[in-house]
DNA sequence: GTCTGCTTCCC
DNA sequence: CGGGAAGCAGA
């Protein structure tokens, strides 16, 4: 192994300890001393142009020397503040968790020594000494960086770093350990070419300057290894033989913008294939702007097939540590098996990701009828015969006209006018006999054996399992007919018995056929209820999850059946496990507009019913955008402004958060719907219009806002943040503008406004209504009026913003900006923007008072946008 | 007073 | 040695 050299606790190793005789005995590295053998001149070997000006005359080399890194530190580590240093602590390892990092020098054939310092991260920008120091512990004692290692053909060249750890510098003392670092490297690349160097005092003043800038800059949760070698010329100065090298970067594993992501906890793991379920998920900390939800699903080989991102915004990050968003639709909607897919928290900054959990779309409970049947069918069987949908009627594949015919143009138009005949005839006999003596049993029940036989041979309990599901109905109505037929003594009991039977999930006969579609069955079966003494029973049975036969009868969207259940007693106001009445069920479906009007029409439904989620039907019907129903649900007299119980929404912020706006523009024009209503948080359909990602978010606010939309209201976020200073003088302007204005209650939190800050397409909707109207706008010129007040404090106006952001739009140079200010992560929300990304990131900088006007010129000038850095001291030198 | 991020402390 | 949390200070 390799001796370890640490330079010595003494801040003036290079400048006054340098040339400096042998150090002593425990290794202190001692340029001079004898025991560094340089030279070993081999003929063969070119003298190493690149060492500059420097007398190294007995140095030789083959090419360029260079450094090569073994093993990568580990990307992620706890940077520990001084204070925690008693006792141990894990130090730095490898990135495969087992070694350590270590380098080798090639292309050199004399002993050298390899220094390891730590710099920064920032990788495209140049590298400066990072203000956390890399200590290394050895017997008991620390030691502070930099650290050398001597190599030489004996250890292969091979540098390997034992025992380091990263000290978390305290921000109070980082401008003073900048300061610290950058004067030993302005110093030693000084006495490169003269040992007798020392930095002259402008010299001094310039680095206290940098100083100063990186201190605001640099970042502190991610820092780098450098490595590079060095030989001591005969007047013990070292010189550089290669170019230094950078590890991976090291990332601060208990920080939140670069620590682990994690996801704790979920309260489900399933979804249904339409998406849009409600997920509460426990994380470790996040920053709410730096989130997302990734669903994911990858193929055998583990390529990924398909992704999609959960739905929320910042304001369903709740603190740190959770997020309620909702499921991304699974891009097939017509699944009949669950799908295996995964979940992860990723952070756009860095682009890192959590582990992935398994999640499970479930198929859709409208999916299961006929068509995927067969379709299922087929790919599974190899017997061609088998065609399931064969045994169904109403299905002319066949070739069974009889059953067709025999079923009676069993059209289900005609379900409810027939039910409607028996029930006025008064038809009470509990007989059953009588109704089915009016058809050919025995042809019938041919039929359906005959298609029976089809049935058999099957690949796999599944499926096995499936069709036994799919012929329940037909077996018990079978059944049910040779019953008849036989004209046995307890036959009524029996048929009773049977029509009481339940399938897998509790399903009656009615509901098996409702949910597999087949109308026939479900008619011949309501034929035969109509008649029984428990009809209103069996017709509002509910399954193992609660649903009865009306729910399945919505969700395949038949409204004649629907009507027909209705008539025969059943109740429109059951509710199944999770408080879904019928109608609940409907509203959601986008296309089955004529069952809602069905159920609106029944006489005792129950239209402001709370599901167990405290959702009405409107509220359901307009999360999941379906416009007919609203409609349909404000005629029948729901209330507007009714809101729900998880977060105390209306109809209208619903319909905003979904990006409905045909839905919007309907309650605000069509109903008294309140446009400025609060939810719990505080948040009117504003607010929600302003955070929403879609590309409609202009559009909403525009028509929220010309229909009496109040963009000061604030809601309940209190965020201690620059925003909420520059709010607080706002507010008082407000106050003297018109102090009556009801809405402010002394209330603290953001107004739309605020969340429109970095918006300029909305801000721009905002003002252009304060144009128009209205004294209450007066405000926004005021605070405009402001700005040029007081450039210094307030920045640039807007006009000189956008002139600015043409500049940058031009370069393309706001992106440079952006990386240079650390908010890289937001590149894409600039990018976004319809008007102009470097618009969106000048009010970024402005509303987050980011840097001074001076600053943002250094900036421009380090990035080399010149022109827009001679722009910013032509508009300063004329406001002072 | 209250929230958040930083620092220190503890097991 | 990783995890958690108390305590403190600034916004």
């Amino acid at each position: 192994m390799p001796e370890v050299y640490t330079a010595f606790e003494n801040e003036d190793f290079f400048s006054s300890g340098y040339e400096l005789q042998a150090m002593n005995t425990r290794g202190i590295y001692s340029p001079s001393s004898g025991s560094q053998e340089t030279a070993s001149v081999s003929s063969s070997m070119s003298v190493l142009s690149s060492l500059h000006d420097n007398e190294l005359t007995d140095i030789t080399v083959i090419g360029d020397p260079y450094i090569t890194i073994l093993e990568q530190p580990t990307e992620k580590f706890r940077f520990r503040y001084k204070s925690e240093m008693v006792g141990t602590h894990g130090s730095l390892v490898g990135s495969n968790r087992k070694n350590v990092p270590t380098v080798q020098l090639h292309n050199f054939l004399d002993p050298a020594v390899i220094r390891c310092t730590l710099v920064t991260s920032d990788e495209g920008l140049s590298r400066i000494p990072h203000a956390h120091k890399l200590i290394r512990r050895d017997g008991g004692q620390d030691y502070d960086d930099p650290h050398y290692i001597t190599v030489s053909a004996e250890t292969g060249y091979t540098a390997i770093f034992q025992g380091m750890a990263i000290i978390h510098t305290a921000k109070r003392h980082i401008r003073d350990e900048l300061i610290k670092k950058m004067r030993l490297e302005a110093l030693e690349k000084k006495k490169n070419t003269n040992i007798k160097a020392i930095l002259n005092s402008r010299e001094e003043a310039q680095i206290k300057v940098d100083a100063d800038h990186y201190q605001k800059h640099m970042n502190l949760n991610s820092v780098a290894l450098c490595f590079q070698a060095f030989v001591t010329n005969h007047c013990g100065v070292m010189i550089p033989i290669t170019e230094p090298v950078y590890s991976q970067t090291i990332n601060n594993l208990k920080s939140a913008l670069t620590g682990e992501l994690k996801i704790c906890r979920m309260d489900k793991l399933t979804s249904s294939v339409e998406g849009g379920e409600e997920i509460f998920i426990l994380v470790e900390k996040v920053g709410k702007k730096n989130i997302r939800i990734k669903f994911f699903e990858l193929n055998e080989d583990g390529c990924e097939i398909w992704s999609a991102y959960g739905r929320f915004s910042e304001l369903d990050v709740h603190h740190q540590y959770a997020i309620v968003f909702r499921t991304p639709p699974y891009k097939d909607q017509n699944i009949t098996l669950p799908k295996n897919v995964f979940i992860q928290l990723e952070r756009p900054s860095d682009g890192d990701c959590s582990d992935a959990r398994k999640f499970t779309y479930k198929p859709s409970d409208r999916i299961i009828d006929i068509k995927c049947l067969g379709r299922k069918r087929q790919r599974i069987s190899y017997s061609g015969s088998s065609e399931l949908s064969n045994i169904l009627p109403n299905t002319n594949s066949i070739g069974n006209e009889n059953i067709s015919e025999l079923l009676n143009n069993s059209n289900s138009h005609e379900l409810s006018k027939e039910i409607k005949k028996i029930l006025s005839e008064g038809t009470t006999t509990p007989v059953c006999k009588d109704f089915l003596s009016d058809i050919d049993v025995d042809n019938y029940l041919k039929l359906l054996l005959n298609s029976e036989e089809n049935m058999l041979g099957t690949d796999g309990p599944s499926i096995v399992q499936y069709q036994d599901d799919v012929m329940f109905a037909k077996n018990i109505l079978t059944e049910i007919m040779q019953c008849m037929k036989m004209d046995a003594k307890n036959m009524e009991e029996y048929i009773q018995k049977l029509l009481k039977d339940r399938s897998t999930y509790g399903d009656s006969p009615l509901h098996s056929a409702l949910r597999y579609g087949q109308h026939n069955i479900v008619k011949y079966l309501l034929m035969l209820l109509c008649t029984n003494k428990d009809c209103k029973t069996l017709i509002n049975s509910q399954n193992s999850s609660g649903k009865t036969p009306l729910h399945y009868a919505v969700l395949q969207n038949q409204p004649e059946i629907t009507k027909a259940l209705l008539m025969l007693g059943a109740d429109p106001n059951r509710t199944d496990d999770h408080g879904f009445s019928p109608l609940h069920v409907a509203v959601k479906i986008s296309d089955a507009g004529a069952c809602v009007d069905v159920l609106l029409s029944e006489k005792g439904i129950n239209i402001e019913a709370y599901n167990d989620a405290g959702w009405t039907a409107l509220h359901l019907a307009t999360k999941a955008g379906s416009y007919d129903a609203v409609c349909s649900l404000v005629h029948a007299g729901a209330n507007v402004n009714n809101t729900d119980m998880s977060y105390g929404r209306t109809a209208l912020h619903i319909a905003v958060e979904g990006g409905h706006k045909k839905i919007v523009e309907y309650l605000l024009k069509k109903t008294n719907i309140s446009v400025n209503k609060r939810n719990f948080s505080g948040n009117t359909a504003l607010h929600t219009a302003v955070v929403h990602t879609g590309t409609r978010a202009k559009e909403l606010c525009a028509l929220l806002i010309q229909h009496g939309a109040d963009p000061y209201i604030q809601n309940h976020n209190r965020e201690s943040n620059d925003v909420n200073k520059k709010k607080e003088s706002h507010v008082n302007v407000k106050v003297e503008v018109h102090s009556e204005d009801e809405n402010i209650e002394g209330a603290i939190g953001q107004s739309s406004f605020d969340l429109a800050m970095n918006k300029p397409d909305i801000l721009q909707v905002f003002n252009g209504q304060s144009e128009k109207t209205t004294n209450k706008m007066c405000l926004v010129t005021t605070k405009l009026e402001l700005k040029h007040e007081d450039l210094e404090t307030n920045w640039l106006n807007n006009e000189h913003k956008e002139k600015l952001s043409i500049l940058l739009d031009k370069t393309q140079g706001w992106q440079k900006l952006a990386k240079q200010l650390n908010i890289e992560y937001l590149l894409q929300t600039f990018q976004h923007n319809s008007i102009s990304p470097s618009l969106g990131l000048l009010n970024y900088i402005d509303v987050e008072a980011i840097l001074s006007l001076m600053d943002m010129q250094t900036v421009l000038r380090e990035i080399g946008e010149e022109e827009a850095a001679d722009y910013i001291n032509e508009i300063s030198s004329i406001c002072s």
